[in-house]
DNA sequence: CCTCCACTGGAAGATCGGGAAG
DNA sequence: CTTCCCGATCTTCCAGTGGAGG
């Protein structure tokens, strides 16, 4: 059933990408500064989960490096890496600057200033997730830094014009803007045909299967990718030889409850009492919601804290806040 | 209109835990 | 071992917002 597991990967970056060619060629001519050596605009690549924004950073990345010699570049997910501290340590790796950078030697801003030095090949770095920065300041500085090229990927404009810098945000002006769609229902198709193509043996999901998943996916390539791998992932258990209908009926809701709980486990102890509370509510009031959490909790941390909490789980997508001030209330993400 | 109050989120400082030096 | 320093986490304090009710 499975030849190559890896193709059904959330990471994983085909050589070829089929579709996208207009934001391809965006990217790539951006970049086109740096194969003449010189400085390249900053790139904002926006669109929905699941449109390819990453994958095409990747690529395109992948591709410049084919074609100049001399370039380093890094990718960071600024979701797991939200803190300056840890940006800049990512980068600094990705330049082999950190070998004896320790926590005590180190002054406060030690790695901005070995970021500001490195005098090396162009550094080309793909910040992902940038809206999820909890100090988006040190955009900024590595906007001043000299030899360092960034292409930062967001979900939403105006959330991440938002919560920018206001110097940042009127040097982005300039910046080059490339925007994403949700993938059209045969565009999705497309992807997931070359993945079967890589991914399965012959003859074991036929196209009108392919056509349904795309269908209920909403033009979100990285879940219609998961549905695929968690159908393959099914019919290989049952010994079946084709993946049939039945079980792309069950791999649908799965595969969107795996991506859901993909960020649960990501919540600590007290983040779960808070999500079970709400869980079991309806809708609930931050008041109550804090009398509540205080009684469970064997630790109750401040109700300061459980606003920040709250505002993590939003992020995540788990939680919501409807209303402002004194009408607010939260509820679980269906 | 004004006051009250539940709620928000910024700022500043305390505390925690880990790693390294003495 | 103790002491020191760091980032991360957490608390404390507080100004601001806007709806409810006089």
């Amino acid at each position: 059933m499975i030849q190559d597991a890896r193709v059904l990967q959330p990471e994983f970056v085909p050589k070829d990408v089929v579709h996208r060619a207009h934001e391809i060629n965006t990217l790539t001519s951006a970049l086109d500064p740096i194969t003449r050596d010189e400085q390249a605009e900053t790139t904002l690549l926006y669109g929905p989960s699941g449109t390819g924004k990453t994958c095409i950073a990747k690529h395109t990345l992948e591709k410049l490096r084919e074609e100049v010699l001399d370039i380093n570049t890094k990718y960071v997910n600024c979701w797991e890496d939200y803190t300056k501290f840890k940006v800049l340590y990512r980068l600094l790796e990705g330049v082999d600057q950190t070998l004896d950078i320790h926590r005590q030697s180190t002054p406060r801003d030690e790695l901005l200033d070995r970021l500001r030095n490195y005098d090396g090949p162009p550094y080309v770095v793909i910040l992902d997730e940038v809206d999820q920065l909890e100090d988006t300041g040190v955009l900024y500085e590595l906007y001043r830094t000299r030899g360092i090229t960034m292409i930062l990927i967001a979900n939403r404009e105006r959330e991440l014009f938002q919560s920018l810098d206001s110097r940042l945000t009127s040097r982005l002006q300039t910046a080059v803007d490339i925007h994403f769609d949700p993938y059209a229902v045969d565009e999705l198709v497309g992807i997931l045909e070359d993945r079967v193509r890589w991914g399965l043996r012959d003859g074991v999901v036929t196209s009108d299967q392919l056509q349904w998943i795309a269908d209920t996916t909403a033009g979100d390539a990285r879940v219609a990718i998961e549905v695929l791998r968690v159908a393959a992932r099914h019919a290989n258990r049952q010994k079946l030889d084709s993946i049939t209908d039945e079980v792309i009926a069950e791999a649908v809701p799965e595969a969107k409850s795996e991506i859901q709980q993909r960020n649960l486990e990501k919540l600590t102890e007290e983040q779960q009492i808070l999500y079970d509370i709400i869980a079991s509510n309806e809708e609930i009031s931050p008041s109550e919601l804090y009398k509540e959490y205080s009684k469970q909790s064997s630790n109750p941390k401040s109700d300061r804290m459980v606003r920040n909490y709250l505002q993590k789980m939003e992020r995540y997508n788990l939680v919501n806040a409807v209303g402002e001030n004194r009408g607010r209330t939260y509820r679980i993400v269906s």
